[in-house]
DNA sequence: TAATTATTTAGCTAAATAGCTAAATATGGA
DNA sequence: TCCATATTTAGCTATTTAGCTAAATAATTA
C-alpha cells in the first residue's frame, strides 16, 4: 500500500490538493511551494508511483494530474476492509 | 493530520483490521504480531494518539477498541477535500 | 507485603525520509 | 550547433522512525 506512504508527508497531501482543479506542469507546482525544485520532483515521483498522479510530457514541461479513481478507490477499500459493516461504501459496489 | 502519519505504517494498519471485529486487551494484540511488545505499544500509542483507536482500562489490562467515526469521518473529509466533484459522499452530509 | 502479570517508558541502533545544492538530461528556439 | 528553460538524478546531511532490550509502572493475587 504504498498510497498511505505517500499521504503520509503534508506537502505531498498539499500538491494532491494543488491539482484538485486540473493538470499543472511541474514549474507550477513548484511555484507554489517554498521548498526547492528537486525536493518537488521527488515528491512527485513518489505520488507518481504511488499512482496518485499521472504525468503526461508536452514540449519542454510535464504535466501532472490527480488520478482521482485510484486515491478514492484505494481509500475505500481500505476503508470497507476495516469497517465493512458501518460503511456503506456506495459507488463502485461492482458483484464479485 | 496525524491520521496519515499513523496510517503510513503497515503494521498499524493491520493492528486496525485485527480490532475490526470488536476490542483487544494489548496483549492479545501483541500475540497477532511477530514484533515485540513494547513495539506495538508504541504503535497504539500513535495511532491513539492519531484518535484511529480508543482505550479502556479494565483490571490489569488495556483493551483497546477501534474509533471507526474518526476513521471514516477523516479520510472521507479528505477525500471530499481533494475531489470534491467525484466524490459522492453519502454519508454525514451535513448542512454548513 | 511480596510475587505475578500486563503494559508502558527509556535509551539505544539501523534504516528511511525529506530537505538542500550541484550536475545531468531532455526539449525547443536562435 | 549553441543556448536557454524545465525537470530529474546524484550525493550529501539532519531528522524521524521502527525495531530491540532492559527497566519502570500499575493492578492483582498469594
Amino acid at each position: 500500500m504504498a498510497i498511505f506512504r505517500a499521504l503520509a508527508d503534508p506537502t505531498r497531501r498539499q500538491i494532491l490538493q494543488e491539482l484538485k482543479d486540473g493538470e499543472l506542469p511541474a514549474g507550477d507546482i513548484v511555484a507554489r511551494f517554498e521548498i526547492s525544485g528537486p525536493s518537488i520532483s521527488r515528491h512527485l515521483m513518489i505520488l507518481k508511483t504511488a499512482k496518485l498522479v499521472e504525468e503526461r510530457k508536452a514540449g519542454n514541461n510535464v504535466f501532472y494530474k490527480l488520478s482521482t479513481n485510484n486515491l478514492t478507490n484505494s481509500l475505500n477499500d481500505f476503508l470497507s476492509k476495516i469497517c465493512p459493516t458501518q460503511f456503506g461504501y456506495s459507488r463502485k459496489r461492482r458483484s464479485k
